[in-house]
This record gives structure tokens, C-alpha cells and sequence, in this order.
DNA sequence: TATTATTTTGCAACATTGTTGCATTTGAAC
DNA sequence: GTTCAAATGCAACAATGTTGCAAAATAATA
């Protein structure tokens, strides 16, 4: 098992679960984004969807993976890299999704440039997807 | 009704349908972007899901209309302004998404960045969501 | 305009995805 | 080990999305 797991989970004050376990380890291994239905085949029958939910809705909470936000329905979720806490992201990078093999990968090093808005708009969040073929799928 | 409503249409090759002028309708009064479930509670019982499933899927072939990505699972649709046409869609402009009443905008006069990936990405589209308060909910 | 051919629609049936309440189980604290 | 709080599984449900096919509407033709 990976060593990051038990500390992530203590750090973020949660207690120490199977299901937990896992699917951070699901996280940590696999490096690219996961959906819910990514996770739920992953796993098996090993437990509940129900769980699965529950446990990426906390995750997100805590700051422990961040959401990116899809055209198609299905939001996929990835490790957050930064100094992401409680209520608090700040996973300001780049995403990107093969439309070839359909993985997502986060690009932790291209940072989401500046946009101007028209006064009156707040921005709190950026959210840049790019898409077409990865270096696997040439 | 809306005048451009039959020359859309038409101009696209689709014929002339209830559904299709009431759907279109819907985007040229309200001039923001439209998800699934606004239409049919829009539309009341006028017409079946099935058909705006359908009617929406049409209208993204034929560039009518184009899709904003979201991380609600929630993907919403907003008419094209640019010159996109069946198959090649030109909508390279930046959305907002309003944290407090739901609203999402087509900002046409902002286009989205440039965009540097690592080298082995072939990137074909780019999509900037931004969210926060408009200027409605200051 | 009337007839025919094509397209679209509504419906039903189904599949997938997401939510909620509650009893049971598990983990943390003592 | 016992106690308490939290997480899980299950069931039941709601919402969302898909497909096939007969009926209806539209377009094309005569
Ligand atoms: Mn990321
Ligand atoms: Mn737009
Ligand atoms: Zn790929
Ligand atoms: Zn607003």
C-alpha cells in the first residue's frame, strides 16, 4: 500500500477506512483522472456505490482530489498536487482530455493564464479543459 | 415569433418543427445558456424528453448551438454566435458561471487564450469556464 | 392540391446515474 | 475491552439518458 494513504487520510482528520484505502490508492497509482463509473469498475463489488459517492464527495471537501468539469456528463476527479485544503482549492492548472483514449491528465505545470472579464463579473474560479489526441494516441 | 427562428432552420437543412422553432425560440429570448431540465420545465408538457434529447443532439451537429462544460454533471447549451457549421464549431469565446443564481454566459468578446502544452499534445479545442458572481448578484 | 416518401415525434421500456433514510458495522477514543 | 461517533450497506427512490418502433407531421412530388 502506498504510504501516502494513511498519512493523507490522518492529516485531513478522517478516519481510516477500507473503502477510503482504496480508492485514494486508485488515486495515487493510477496519476490521471478517475470518474465515479472509473472507480466503481475498479473496484469490483467491493463496495457500495453509495460509498463511492460519499467518499468523493468528502475527498473533494477536504481538498484532497479536485473535480473537472467535462462536456459529456461525467465530471472526473483527480489528486489535488497544491496546498489544497478545507474548502479552500487551488488546483490552477491545466487539464486536458484524449478524445483518442479518454484519459484526462492534470497538467500540473501549465497554470491557467489571466482572463479579463467585463467589469461586473467576480471571478473566484478558472477552469481551462483543453482536448484532442495525447502523446500516446499520435 | 422570432424571425431568424425559420431561417435557421432552413439554412441548416431541418425541417420545420414545433419542437424545433419552440426550442430555438427558447435560446434567442433568453439569450444565457440552457441546460436539459430548463427546457423541459420550460416547455411544461408540450413536447417529450425524448425530443429535446434529440432536438439539442441536432441542433450541436448542425453548430446551432454549442455545449459548456460544467463540474455539476450538468452540462448546458448556448446558441452560436461565430461561423460554425456542421461539424466544425467555432466557439472559442470564455463562459462565466454564476455561483449564486446559476446563470452561465456566453462572454463573445472574450476568446480564450493561448494555450502552451507540453509537446506531444495536439491540441484541437479550448475551453475556459469561469465562475463566480455576476453582476446581477453583487 | 392530393398523394407519396421521408423525417420526426411520442411512447414504452429500459439502463444508468445520483440521492436519502436508517439499521448495522466499523473505527477512534477512553 | 467498552463506549461513542462515524462510516457503510442496503433498500427504496428520483433523476437522467438511451433505444426501438408505430403513429404523426413534414417535405417532396405529381
Ligand atoms: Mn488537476
Ligand atoms: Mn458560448
Ligand atoms: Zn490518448
Ligand atoms: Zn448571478
Amino acid at each position: 500500500m502506498h504510504p501516502r494513504i494513511v498519512d493523507t487520510l490522518k492529516r485531513n482528520q478522517l478516519s481510516i477506512t477500507d473503502s477510503r484505502k482504496k480508492i485514494l490508492e486508485m488515486f495515487l497509482q493510477r496519476k490521471g483522472a478517475l470518474a465515479h463509473a472509473d472507480i466503481e469498475q475498479q473496484s469490483g463489488e467491493e463496495f457500495d456505490r453509495v460509498t463511492i459517492y460519499r467518499t468523493l464527495q468528502t475527498f473533494v471537501e477536504k481538498g484532497i482530489i479536485h473535480t473537472i468539469p467535462s462536456a459529456d456528463n461525467s465530471v472526473r476527479y483527480a489528486l489535488c498536487k497544491d496546498d489544497c485544503s478545507e474548502g479552500h482549492h487551488h488546483d490552477n492548472h491545466v487539464h486536458f482530455m484524449c478524445d483518442h483514449c479518454g484519459t484526462t491528465y492534470c497538467l500540473d505545470h501549465v497554470t491557467v493564464p489571466a482572463v479579463v472579464l467585463p467589469s461586473g463579473f467576480k471571478v473566484t474560479q478558472v477552469d481551462v479543459v483543453a482536448s484532442g489526441t495525447c502523446m500516446k494516441c499520435q
